[in-house]
DNA sequence: TCCTTCACATTGTTTGACAATCTGTAGACT
DNA sequence: AGTCTACAGATTGTCAAACAATGTGAAGGA
């Protein structure tokens, strides 16, 4: 979701609302074609429109496009999701640190994690992953950092791609909800060895595992 | 620059970029209305392209968009600019400490600066702005880190839009040649004190300057 | 003076089309 | 037979013109 918070108001939001779910629930695989008419048709859009969302999609990561051989849904290699996890650690961190410092936005990411907590069992894999990141989401907006919020979109989709690689990213989900809460706990009381602690448990240590529990390359 | 490296293949990057450059000579205004048709005639194209590059520059940072009411040029307040600072520095350093593990890597930077020090002294402000540009991308191209490279076309824009918004940032070309070679050398020597200490230097210390040095806001 | 209403301007979107480029296949050549 | 080349079809990049939806500003009324 690139206006994620936003109900989307556009034809064009809407189209490239529904080719991201499409990506999340692998209906489009990773490095697959996108034909503009077949998808425009589908998708009850025009061809221009189309091509706008498909370029917003494209810029926050979650397709690529090639001069003249059109688009296709972004792939990603161990490299890449190891760099994500590399980098989010320290953006995450940055969040972390700076909603530590508030009380108020303690009080907004406590606030999304009982949201999350609530609707984060739902057996449907979609409403699980949109429940995910909308506690993400809302951790990176409580740290009120434009910079962050900016780069929100990008970061997103990439995590998304790399849940849409592999169903195996979508283990326990009350085991996830647990190590979330143990990240907010961490955030509240302060402590920056916590918050780091809960950071890498979090982050790191899922992108290891779901990179190991991967034999093949391409 | 969007695709930076890149030439422009497409009618569209060629907008884009004709759009980018207006605003670092800052032909247009931030805050300004960008009003499609005549746009699109001054630059050649037909609107739906020009949206296209519309579209893709404000996924940069560097245009708004709200509906119905259309595109303009992006606004940072202080706040923003603190922020961008701050996020900077975190990631630069991710640049840096990797780079700093590398012969190879330290390698391509160096010769990044040169080329910078070579043409950053032009009196043309926007070939000024463009070498030091370039030796940044150089430097985040440098870490060889998927995610880096996706977050900064979104980085670079931020950052243009801080220049774009007041000259009086584009001080002393030759101190600022120095203030990166201080960087390279100490990303070259390995050691985190010296990197960090460079780092404050250069990103911290230029937003804060920046912001004290205007004293209005909107 | 302030608010309502309406015409105008601009955007969001569609349709249809054409040139440029890519892709795959059939035929020519070694 | 295997490899290269040329062509036809498919797909993309771009354009032109148009219409509906929405925003904006000015004229008129309370």
């Amino acid at each position: 979701m690139a206006s994620p918070a936003s109900i989307p108001r556009t034809r064009r939001e809407i189209a490239a609302q529904g080719i991201r779910r499409a990506i999340i629930l692998g209906d489009l695989a990773p490095g697959q074609k996108l034909r503009e008419v077949a998808l425009a048709a589908e998708l009850g859009v025009s061809r221009p429109t189309l091509r706008e969302a498909l370029l917003l999609l494209t810029h926050e990561g979650l397709c690529e496009q090639e001069p003249h051989r059109g688009f296709s849904v972004a792939r990603l290699d161990a490299t890449a999701i190891r760099d994500l996890a590399e980098t989010r650690l320290l953006l995450d961190r940055l969040a972390a640190t700076t909603i530590a410092q508030d009380p108020e936005r303690i009080a907004e990411l406590t606030a999304a994690w009982e949201t999350y907590a609530a609707s984060g069992t739902d057996p449907d894999a979609l409403a699980q992953h949109t429940a995910l990141v909308a506690f993400h989401r809302a951790m990176w907006m409580a740290a009120h950092n434009d910079t962050l919020i900016r780069l929100w979109p990008t970061v997103e989709s990439l995590s998304t791609l790399v849940l849409a690689q592999d169903q195996a990213m979508r283990s326990d989900p009350k085991r996830a909800i647990d190590l979330h809460r143990t990240l907010v706990t961490a955030i509240a009381s302060g402590s920056a060895d916590q918050i780091d602690a809960a950071l890498h448990a979090h982050t790191r240590q899922s992108a290891e595992e779901f990179i190991s529990s991967r034999v093949h390359e391409r």
